[in-house]
DNA sequence: CCAAAAGTGTTTCACTTACACCCATGA
DNA sequence: TCATGGGTGTAAGTGAAACACTTTTGG
């Protein structure tokens, strides 16, 4: 065999921060561990890669297996691999996040029992292992390209008002935005069409439902640049397919 | 011994492209490759992560093995984790980039021989592996950091003029900036420090030299967000430690 | 004095920001 | 009719973009 072989292979698995929002917060999904090390503690899903699924396939394997969501949207964050962060031996984890739109969220509760939940991103448990830094920095990435991409669509479901769109916003990013500002500028953005349903519930004006109409995420124009000339954004970050 | 080992485990390696800007353009230093498979083709440095160095520390100690580089910027790019993308059996590898200033160079010279060398980021020849795509997403993420970030200065030696400065962009850009709105720019974010000295080389005025005053990696402010109030950037994006 | 790069200001235009009241509905 | 959230416009300020000539030096 070739010499590949000689070197000692350290574990590799892939863990996914699961972002939804639900009752006007920021959740993440969490599994309490059923074995050492770390037992008893909450963490996020994941698992070992298998030896011949790509990273992402494995990452939504995991997602299936241990939460029951499917079929959302998905993207790697970042890799850790810090030679102490799983007390068992070298683990090197890749870090996926996901985003599940309040429509698509039933999935996630057909598990089992108490041991998946969801808690607010803003008031999170003891984390096992690193997973604590994990979530961290899947809220900045996803605060980060809130600004830029349509990532936030997929939090929300098919139809929704401009109020649940803003309010999404606003939960993530944790401050408040101007209400006729935000909807100035996202429906001069052209990616919404508005419906001709309406949603009324509670008593006051019913609101207007608006859907998103890019079926891919989109990027919008590049902020301002070092001088001269308007940059049509490259490419995407991140939510590459998966090696080669 | 722990669960772990039940699982039969990828090999991990660590990549790094590494970039420079040369004589007016974009290169990245390539390693000819000595062994099959893709024996004679050009690869980007990298090799197997050590059971007890973190991944960065990884990088930097094949960086320093092939190319004698040391002491340079460099932050985690992506994992490439495609089943089939090394041949001997699965590899999944996790790919740095790495910037080096003109006045660093010397060092990526005192290897060997003819199998170190910098090619154009515009005219590669062909890669092993799928280092392809590797360089192809190191160059979309430097140019999206350049934007916003202070990494370019990472590839300027301490003392520069705003001409070189100019240059730097615009060859990683691809394109053209305006000489008066990128001095207007960049001299008002109050980040350069105007130098006594100047630079004169040729039969023409002397350009004042400049250094750059900060010591991390910033991140201007935000481009405009999603309606009302200037956010102030909340996180760095890559660039974290590694793990834990 | 010529060639070559360094250096410098103003106007236009677009977009962000701040801000307050009327509308449609159910109860 | 009242309470509740839905919906709308304008003025001011900031910053990006476009653009051309003068300055300083060496040869």
């Amino acid at each position: 065999m070739p010499h590949t072989y000689e070197y000692p292979r350290p574990s590799v698995t892939v863990d996914t921060v699961i972002f939804s929002v639900i009752a006007d917060d920021l959740k993440v999904l969490l599994i309490r561990r059923g074995v050492e090390p770390f037992k008893g503690a909450w963490a996020i899903p994941g698992g070992f890669v298998g030896m011949d699924e790509s990273l992402e396939d494995a990452a939504r394997r995991e997602l299936r297996e241990e939460t029951n969501v499917q079929g959302v949207y998905m993207e790697q964050l970042y890799t850790f691999g810090a030679p102490e962060r799983d007390p068992r031996g070298r683990t090197i984890t890749v870090a996926y996040f996901a985003l599940i739109a309040a429509d698509q969220r039933e999935i996630a509760a057909a598990t089992d029992s108490d041991a998946v939940e969801w808690f607010s991103v803003y008031n999170l448990p003891p984390l096992a292992f690193d997973h604590a830094s994990i979530v961290e920095y899947a809220l900045t990435r996803l605060r980060f390209k809130l600004d830029y991409t349509s990532v936030g669509f997929q939090l929300l479901p098919k139809k929704f008002t401009l109020t649940e769109l803003q309010a999404m916003y606003e939960v993530i990013l944790a401050r408040k935005l101007d209400k006729r500002n935000f909807r100035k500028k996202v429906l001069s953005m052209g990616i919404l069409e508005p419906l001709e349903e309406t949603k009324m519930e509670g008593p006051h004006r019913p609101a207007k439902l608006y859907s998103f109409t890019e079926d891919e995420l989109v990027a919008w124009p590049q902020h301002p640049t070092m001088g001269g000339e308007k940059g049509p954004l490259a490419g995407l970050m991140g939510r590459r397919s998966d090696g080669a």
